[in-house]
RNA sequence: GCUGGGGUUGCCGAGUGGUAAGGCGACAGCCUGCUAAGCUGUUGGGCUUUGCCCGCGUGGGUUCAAAUCCCACCCCCAGCGCCA
């Protein structure tokens, strides 16, 4: 609450405890909803794979590496010119890029016919001609045709719409044809052409870096393959750089991500664009990795590869040095880093159920449904709850006086109390709690029997009697304002949160019956409130 | 790419030519006294609402009638193959 700080100093220079004491007043807040775990203040998240990227992209310039930003759409020419004879069987894993061709439209009287039934008048036959003669030059774009269309014709965008798919099946019918362009399926691809601009020009040594998409054409994805993953790759250009560049290079980068031993090994399936015997396999030890359930569980992974492009490569693109280049899979390593044991779940949560909502989350999509609208309301509901709390073994019939007092200006006393003989005042759970652990929602005693529920779950410090007593509260202020001049709220036994006032959001509802969690919140609680005003 | 299994309502899941079973969840009513689900009913969407139309991955087709049969396609799962 906002407070007058002048009046606060007055105050604090005449009785400095008073004033002291009284600032507990000005930090009340009593709408439960308002209160912690409800009152949360979220943060956002990175997706592990961004996570990674980011690391990488800033242990290669701690290196001293450029970052740079090579070509995706590559004509398959390149991939033949770095790879000879070795070629098809790579561009077998590539992507073609396909798009669909600009029909050619004749306008024969038959279709002028149809398009005047359709619009309902004459039109410019020669305008519409030259709109479609337009698109197939390319002046006119896929999107602006129904629009151009519909100017000529002096219609309305939908019938345009609507004389293209009846009168000129042809754009329905149209079929993508293939180019010569292809996804780029590794970093490499990509680093010649920058490299045959770069090479003669830069000072030596230039060191290189891109993390950044690249594309296989996968027969299906799995555990360990996508259609489309992140390359973090490097490339060394030097008058005399060797396998130890690549060797230096993989230490220094993977040393910042936590590994600590390293071991080569030379790769037997040499690519045709590095050097023979130079394409080396990196073999990694992270501690993380010791024990785990994965294939890697002695603790060592093979993480990247590094090789010196073959001259013969290297010549096609009039590039004079050795060039070094490392790549590792950025998946790969964000995988060992986040531990996950399968690729499509770390890179898709959405599709592979993998889908988590905390047991804090869902705490706080619990809210108090009903809650009183005045100070007074609050206080209602708070003696409520004491009175109830303190007396809840007396045995019935029974009733106590739980509030007095002015509301909306009228006099007002409210009783707890139970008429049905031989019984207590309240159930015997009417002081449940609502505690959220492992996905399900319970409510349950303060007992031993359900203490492991309390230590690990996310309670929510609401308990039955609390949110009972808001209603109430709430039902007496509306019975005062109405001029009514008694009331009674009653619950008997819980069978789930709305009997007890409170309300769960739906989406959090579907979440835990989805994920096969249930909401437990039941019990015999019989309490009964009753107003009376003047 | 091959073989096999799948895609059904908020969720799970049955349904091999006759108009979407059952369970869970939700809603309503009933019942209530020592707590881990008692009973009954309702529960896909839309509309011009005594009725009509649309709903079983998508698009076609066969049929008086299609979730079901046929054709094509998309996607998921398991295995095999491929993986510079």
């Amino acid at each position: 609450m906002k407070f007058d700080a002048r009046k606060f100093k007055e105050l604090a220079e005449k009785d400095f405890e008073k004033a002291w004491l009284s600032g507990k007043e000005l930090l009340k807040r009593e709408n439960p909803n308002l209160i912690y775990p409800r009152l949360g203040y979220v943060y956002g998240e990175e997706h592990p794979v961004f996570k990674t990227i980011e690391m990488l992209r800033k242990a290669y310039v701690s290196m001293g590496f450029k970052e740079v930003v090579n070509p995706i759409i590559v004509e398959d020419v390149h991939v033949k010119k770095q790879f000879g004879k070795e070629a098809l069987a790579v561009l077998d894993r590539c992507f073609y890029l396909a798009s669909l061709p600009k029909p050619n439209v004749g306008i024969s009287a038959d279709r002028v016919a149809k398009i005047k039934e359709l619009i309902g008048k004459d039109f410019d036959e020669e305008s519409l001609r030259s709109v479609f003669h337009l698109y197939k030059k390319g002046k006119i774009d896929g999107d602006d045709l129904s629009y151009e269309i519909a100017r000529v014709l002096g219609v309305d965008d939908l019938v345009a719409i609507r004389i293209l798919d009846e009168v000129f099946p042809e754009f329905r019918d149209l079929k993508p044809e293939s180019s010569r362009l292809t996804l780029r399926s590794h970093m490499t691809t990509g680093w010649f052409i920058t490299l045959s601009e770069l090479a003669d020009k830069l000072p030596l040594p230039i060191k290189l870096f891109s993390v950044d998409r690249c594309f296989r054409k996968e027969q299906g994805e799995d555990a360990t393959r996508l259609y489309s993953y992140f390359s973090a790759s490097c490339v060394v250009v030097n008058e005399d750089v060797t396998v130890d560049d690549g060797k230096a290079v993989a230490e220094a980068l993977l040393k910042q991500f936590g590994f600590e031993k390293f071991k080569f090994r030379l790769d037997e399936k040499r690519s045709k664009y590095y050097v023979p015997s130079t394409q080396t396999e990196v073999y990694a030890f992270h501690p993380k990795l010791v024990g785990s359930k994965t294939k890697y569980s002695d603790g060592w992974v093979e993480i990247a590869t590094f090789g010196v492009y073959s001259p013969t490569a290297l010549a096609e693109y009039d590039i004079d040095y050795p060039v070094m280049n490392l790549g590792l899979g950025v998946e790969r390593l964000a995988m060992i880093l986040f531990g996950y044991e399968d690729i499509r779940k770390l890179v898709y949560p959405q599709f592979y159920g993998e889908v988590r909502v905390s047991d804090l989350e869902i705490a706080r999509a619990i809210k108090v449904k009903e809650v009183p609208t005045t100070e007074v309301g609050y206080e209602i509901a708070k003696k409520i709850v004491e009175v109830a709390v303190k007396n809840a073994d007396a045995k019935s019939p029974c009733s106590f006086l739980a509030f007095k007092g002015k509301l909306f200006g009228k006099e007002v006393e409210v009783f707890v109390e139970e008429t049905e003989e031989d019984s207590n005042l309240c159930g015997p759970a009417f002081a449940n709690e609502i505690v959220v652990y492992n996905g399900s929602v319970y409510g349950v005693p303060r007992t031993e029997e359900f203490k492991k529920i309390f230590e690990e779950g996310v309670e929510c410090g609401i308990r039955y009697i609390d949110a009972f007593a808001f209603l109430a509260a709430k039902k007496i202020e509306e019975m005062t304002f109405k001029g009514e001049k008694s009331s009674s709220v009653r619950v008997r036994n819980v069978e789930g949160l709305s009997s007890i006032n409170l309300q769960i959001q739906d989406n959090v509802r579907r979440y835990i019956v989805w994920k096969g969690g249930k909401i437990d919140v039941r019990g015999p609680m019989f309490v009964k409130v009753r107003a009376k005003s003047e």
